[in-house]
DNA sequence: TTTTATTTTCAGAAAGTTCTGAAACCATTG
DNA sequence: CAATGGTTTCAGAACTTTCTGAAAATAAAA
């Protein structure tokens, strides 16, 4: 019988642990880290000890290649480190970074990647259309400009705050993002 | 020469609302919808006022199927309504929603599917690790072990905080995001 | 130095995603 | 009803991303 009224027929530690594993790879692709390279930091990461490079290909049952690029990705994302052990010539690897580190890198550089570039076009479309504000203009064009302008302004609020928003929390760490949910659940 | 600083080398109107609509495009894909989807939608909701097919087709260059299939699947999400005009066989589309609305029902979906596993399976794992906490267990493994547990709790915690504060944003309108996201800045 | 263990690299394979275009479909008009 | 204008569908093309596996490189051991 079951423990707990646990969501998944999951009976074994490690069969949890590998849900976990795919749950949270999947959930790395779907925020622009490979799919492999963020289950990769997840096992690392469950375990907890380091591991080598077979361990992980074993695991993960991926290729030598895709495995050494993996985690060499994640050692530059300063996700993982390096680690020897005496006596042993294989390189070991390390979660270095929790999950809200690694969260906040993928997020600071998707920030760059794609909201900088909206921000900068709609910033550049109020600066060309706002001239019309203050020309006079005929009386027809005059309410649908009103209305771009405004649907603009809109935009570029929505965007600037989400993007100030995003970078505030990137900046801090796990203990002030719990601090700041509990603070919004009051203000919202 | 340029009337502002602007970023780029843009020259009209017409040019930056392009580069508007690629560089939102781009976020789009990046947030898991499909790149001309998320360009129709900027481009409906930047001219304001209803397009047909065909006046999609030409300003983003894609066939006809590409256009069908993209502003149905749009209409679908609830982004985007149906119009017809007097006297006009053709079919017209509107931006309905603003674009935090879009953002929220995309990110709303991301939820879901993305966030809502990871948690389970962290629930789940720690379930099936707390009696260790309790049970009678040689010393050396006893500090494995609430390692693992904490790490374990310090993972719960953050995707728990995370998800509660998307779920709460995701419900308010833009106007309070801008509320939410001056507030933050006293607080963290 | 040669041998052996391990890691890296990268061309092409596989898989996944998005797009096209032509045919089928639907609705209105004559 | 047939003709016309418009929309949808979907098989396969084109493109993108990710993965493999074997060869090349590196490093330690003998």
């Amino acid at each position: 019988m079951s423990r707990t009224e646990s969501s998944n027929t999951t009976r074994t530690l490690a069969e949890a642990q590998d849900r976990f594993i795919a749950a949270w790879g999947q959930m790395g692709s779907a925020w622009g880290i490979s799919r492999t390279m963020a289950e990769a930091h997840a096992l690392l990461y469950i375990v907890g000890e380091p591991l080598n490079t077979d361990d992980v290909m074993d695991r993960l049952q991926i290729s030598r290649g895709n495995a050494s690029m993996s985690l060499r990705a994640l050692v530059e994302w300063g996700l993982v480190s390096r680690e020897h052990k005496r006596g042993d010539r294989k390189e070991y690897f390390r979660a270095e970074a929790d999950v809200w580190t690694m969260l906040r890198t993928i997020v600071r550089e998707r920030i760059k990647r794609e909201v900088d570039p909206v921000l900068a076009s709609l910033y550049d479309i109020r600066d060309m259309t706002a001239p019309a504000r203050v020309g006079d203009i005929p009386v027809e064009c005059a309410q649908a400009l009103t209305d771009h302008n405004d649907r603009l302004d809109s935009m570029v609020d929505t965007i600037d705050s989400l993007h100030k928003l995003a970078e505030r929390f990137t900046e801090g760490d796990g203990k002030k993002l719990r601090q700041a949910a509990k603070a919004l659940s009051k203000i919202v």
